[in-house]
DNA sequence: AGAATGAATTCTGTATACAAAATGCCTACT
DNA sequence: AGTAGGCATTTTGTATACAGAATTCATTCT
């Protein structure tokens, strides 16, 4: 047992094989190796929100393997993560298609939101930290400028916002939850939104109150603001206005 | 395109390849196949909550799929959820392991069930459903016994309680979110709990309040019976007590 | 013509194969 | 004795192979 120590960078990086020796610790700079699994589980997510595959569409794993240029076996492990986060259904021997969702599903994923994004908001204001903070401010920003011109699509802009105040909570579990499941609500919200300048201007508060340390506040925001489109969901679901399919798929 | 009706029935019930068939339509009756992928989830899963494959335990892939008598292919779209649960550790190149979790990573847990689960004991409560009414009770009673003679192992009794509570409240995602990292808690607090009698009675008040649509009663009782175990654990963190090693995986 | 039958094709689920990385062990050297 | 180097083994990550289920399509029968 020697007494290496090895140091593992982020991907992307050049590849020190190793650096200086020293007589008392050896330390080995190697790149992350990222698993080709991990590039196709982003790449399908992504292609999932931005519609390139749209809701139903059957998945077919030859098809998309050689598309993504890999093999089924990396793909197969993609959508096995994609499928516990409920952005892909696999009915056996039949396939995995992309999940579509009816209001009432989209509500569940509110009353989740309203719940655990106000409490991120929180220990977002209290933990508070110059950097994260600075980019939730750019985030805001960013959000109300593509309002400005409301044709450019918003909801990677929205996406982006919300899940940089759940990772400055603090809280790494509440940070997984949203990316697996706020993109369920971002991917299928459009239309039944407030005006982008509505959102743009509670985004604004939100990030505001977090700069400022105002817990309270920004627990306030963030809860109104969800509030305000899980309302909107739940009339439709109540008035039956829903003309949406169950989701068989 | 014949207008057959085909009805899958949940795996483990007779095939009925086919029933009477009419003029008008015909009903062809199959039963759900479960790829062993799905099957090799849940063997895996409870392997890690009962402590059959401790925290830190490299998981080799021959190994494990020679012990569950696959090949590795559905072992690993297996472990690929798992990891999404956080039950599973993968480091590129080196190996899957069941993850470590550190007081710090439970108190984010409590966190998340302090928020969630008063919400689907409330719900239970409302759209309250006989049958699953009767089951929670029953659960509530089960602990109980367990706890008169507390060698039993029970923590998955108390498991089964809360979810099917979450279950109960309809919301799916909450159950869903519960059914993946519930576990982490429940695998990990043995010896942190308050005392199984207190958890028992808290247990029965929570059923009564359920059974009795008491709503804001079952979202109070749930929401002190979660808060005291994350208080408990809070003051591990804060004292520093902890001499968990950090999850290195 | 429309339904039923059956063969050909496609696609899934799983196993196996293989290259490259990581690990362990043995030997040589200071 | 302890360290460095290198070969053998293990193990991962990915591709490919293959059996059987599902689907499609052409053909036959009524």
């Amino acid at each position: 047992m020697t007494s290496d120590q090895v140091i593992w960078l982020p991907a992307g990086h050049t590849a020190l094989t190793s650096a200086p020796a020293t007589p008392i610790l050896r330390i080995v700079y190697k790149i992350h190796y990222r698993a080709i699994g991990h590039q196709v589980y982003t790449l399908v997510k992504r292609m999932i929100l931005v519609g390139e595959l749209e809701p139903g569409r059957k998945l077919v794993q030859d098809e998309l393997a050689e598309r993504l240029g890999v093999s089924r076996t990396p793909l197969l492990s993609a959508l096995s993560k994609l499928e516990k986060e409920m952005l892909v259904k696999s009915v056996a021997r039949r396939g995995m298609f992309v999940r579509r969702f009816d209001t009432r599903e989209l509500a569940q994923v509110y009353e989740v939101r309203l719940r655990l994004e106000p409490y991120a908001a929180g220990q977002a204001a209290r933990v508070r930290d110059d950097a994260a903070a600075e980019a939730i401010v750019q985030r805001a920003h960013d959000y109300a400028n593509l309002a400005a011109e409301p044709n450019t699509d918003m909801r990677e802009a929205d996406y982006e916002f919300h899940m940089d105040i759940m990772r400055a909570s603090g809280n790494d579990l509440v940070f997984n939850i949203g990316s697996s499941y706020n993109i369920i609500a971002v991917a299928n919200t459009l239309g039944l939104m407030k005006t982008p300048a509505e959102s743009a201007y509670e985004h604004t508060a939100i990030a505001a109150a977090i700069l400022a340390r105002d817990e309270i506040g920004a627990m306030r925001h963030m809860f109104c603001h969800i509030d305000q489109a899980r309302r909107k969901i739940l009339a439709k679901v109540k008035a039956g206005t829903d003309r949406t399919v169950p989701p068989e798929y």
